[in-house]
DNA sequence: TTGAAAGCGCTACCAC
DNA sequence: GTGGTAGCGCTTTCAA
């Protein structure tokens, strides 16, 4: 392994002014810039960048804390954040926090070690982000969900709008009975689609029984579970909004158990959109997340953060926080349909017409 | 920010000792240990991995570059390649080369600039695996998929017995007309795929006309366009063989356009199975690759290098090569059913025992 | 404009 | 057992 005094020796000069090359000082002669270049690419040396972030106190580096890497909302997420960081010279640690609040504390003190200059976090359920010596040792931009009542930087979908606008969907095309499966309500994500489900049916003062209010968990199973659950009931929903795409998952093959078919006997909106949602039988209207820029803006605000004056080092309450909620966007397509009442209305007016 | 120096200063000891208790040393008194620890704690102080790394040589991080990380497959393998990390004391850091062999090289360099342990790869089409100075800086273990002739480390699916074997698995449904959909076939997992094909069908003595080896490029539109370009054939194959899954996607959706039933019409054969796939109309019959385990077994190898002695560090030649091949799994559901044809003679059969 | 040297936080060697 | 200290590769100040 070559070091810069390699380089000096060879190129002969100073390692202050090999040192001046690769930092693009523009003192250095061009001369002696064009000698050290030769002699780097001679040996394929690199600056190792452990002894430069340990002397400038920065690693260009940022942590990413995931709560569930296998959901794949999060593959578009992680590419966001790797476009972002790569573009302006930053690297990523990526972390699996697997749900489990213990890990991601582990990890949160791992990436402390290692001196990120920042992290990406979605935080579990039980999160690390509440105590207040995290934010001591970096700054943090949440990712798709934020603990009730946090006040810090975050971009995350506008849940609430998005719920809102799926529901009035499904009302426009003539429901009434609709159920929702939710997940978990502890986080951002999961509270917000209830809350704006909910708004929409109090506009119409449409009724929501206890039995149409599934608490799923936002695993396959749950919304299998819930799925059985609200077809069996003596008085089934026409429409169903599922909340996130592993419970749709789970709530479609609950109905194909049952032989329930969609949408003639009930209409389905799920939450998250994803390549296969077009190529289901049928094609799966959905709530589309604009999972990409979530990563690419989280990225950007943290970036902006790490800029800031290093007295306070973009850790201090002084700095502004950012909260970004990003529009969903509603993907109609077969899955959901105006529910059978309707139908016959329809059909009795198109006789009507056809009569006159 | 704390330092080693506080620690002893606030313990009372040295920084020699300080040191000596998290690293373990069995010397340090039991006391001292007690006392050192109660004042790590009061600082939240975590040892600086960055002046370690420094010293040490080793930086207890690996990289890892996906060509692809928007592909579904890779999450599991990232996810395999994340938790053996983790559970060894080491951090990844990815970075998606997103097919570029640009931007693949330059990961490369880094990642070396950054003084990383190792790497796991799943090369691009043209790949800097090649190059053989790029084996001086770091270990490397390739995953999923190698350039023809390389000879190194290497984890991966048994590409050509899964194709072999799903290819039999139409054989024996009757099938004589067998198409395929390949990928590019410069890097080993689409060549094997191809080559596994082969044999089934020369064994069987079964001719694969030109017109049955259409080539894909492993995105979802080339599996659409060689789709309509089979099905619209004077005599269109009876099963297809799609050799990844989003390519599986884009035939899908070509057969729904031209009203080909499947399996009724047409079989399908996809590789690369999800969660999704036992959610399609017919449910999909599929190859599923041990993901999850080729990113475990991948830094597996990684750190069995990583742990021989320093003076070869890996990265000599005497090492002894280890390429795994993790055998895949043929899921059988309800997109694969016999030819029309041998319907008829199973029903003629059925018809003549009970007319017996 | 260039070079010499201090020091970032840690480990490990050596002296006590 | 414990402590003092050189030095990992780099940046940057200061002197030439």
């Amino acid at each position: 392994m070559y070091t810069i005094r390699d380089i000096a020796r060879l190129a002969g000069v100073s390692v202050a002014t090999v040192s001046g090359v690769f930092n693009n000082k523009p003192t250095v002669k061009p001369a002696l810039v064009e000698r050290v270049k030769k002699a780097m690419a001679a040996l394929d040396y690199h600056p190792d960048q452990v002894a430069r972030s340990l002397r400038l106190r920065r690693t260009c580096t940022v942590g990413m804390v995931i709560a569930d890497v296998t959901n794949p909302f999060f593959t578009d997420v992680i590419r966001g954040v790797e476009k972002e960081a790569q573009s302006n010279g930053y690297s990523v640690i990526l972390c699996d926090a697997n749900e489990d609040p213990g890990l991601e504390r582990h990890y949160l003190s791992t990436l402390f070690s290692r001196r990120v200059d920042g992290v990406l976090l979605a935080p579990t359920s039980s999160p690390s982000v509440q105590e207040s010596h995290i934010h001591k040792r970096f700054p943090i931009v949440l990712i798709d969900r934020i603990p009730l009542g946090f006040a810090g930087d975050a971009v995350m979908t506008d849940n609430f709008s998005a719920a809102y606008d799926g529901t009035r969907h499904l009302i426009e095309l003539g429901h009434r009975q609709i159920a929702i499966i939710t997940g978990q309500l502890n986080l951002s994500n999961g509270l917000d689609r209830l809350d704006g489900f909910r708004k929409a049916l109090q506009e119409e003062h449409l009724a929501l029984p206890d039995k149409y209010l599934q608490r799923g968990d936002f695993q396959l199973e749950s919304g299998y579970q819930c799925g059985l659950e609200l077809m069996r009931l003596p008085m089934p929903p026409t429409a169903i909004f599922s909340c996130n795409n592993r419970m749709t998952l789970g709530l479609m093959r609950a109905l194909g158990e049952l032989h329930v078919h969609c949408p003639e006997a009930v209409s389905v909106l799920g939450f998250d959109d994803f390549e296969w949602s077009a190529y289901f039988t049928p094609r799966l209207t959905t709530i589309a997340q604009p999972a990409f820029e979530m990563g690419r803006q989280a990225m950007q605000i943290l970036l902006r953060k790490l800029q800031a004056p290093a007295e306070n080092n973009g850790i201090a309450d002084e700095i502004p926080k950012t909260t970004v909620r990003l529009k969903a966007e509603l993907r109609v397509r077969d899955s959901t349909a105006a529910p059978a009442s309707v139908h016959e209305v329809q059909k009795e007016n198109a006789t009507l017409e056809i009569s006159h």
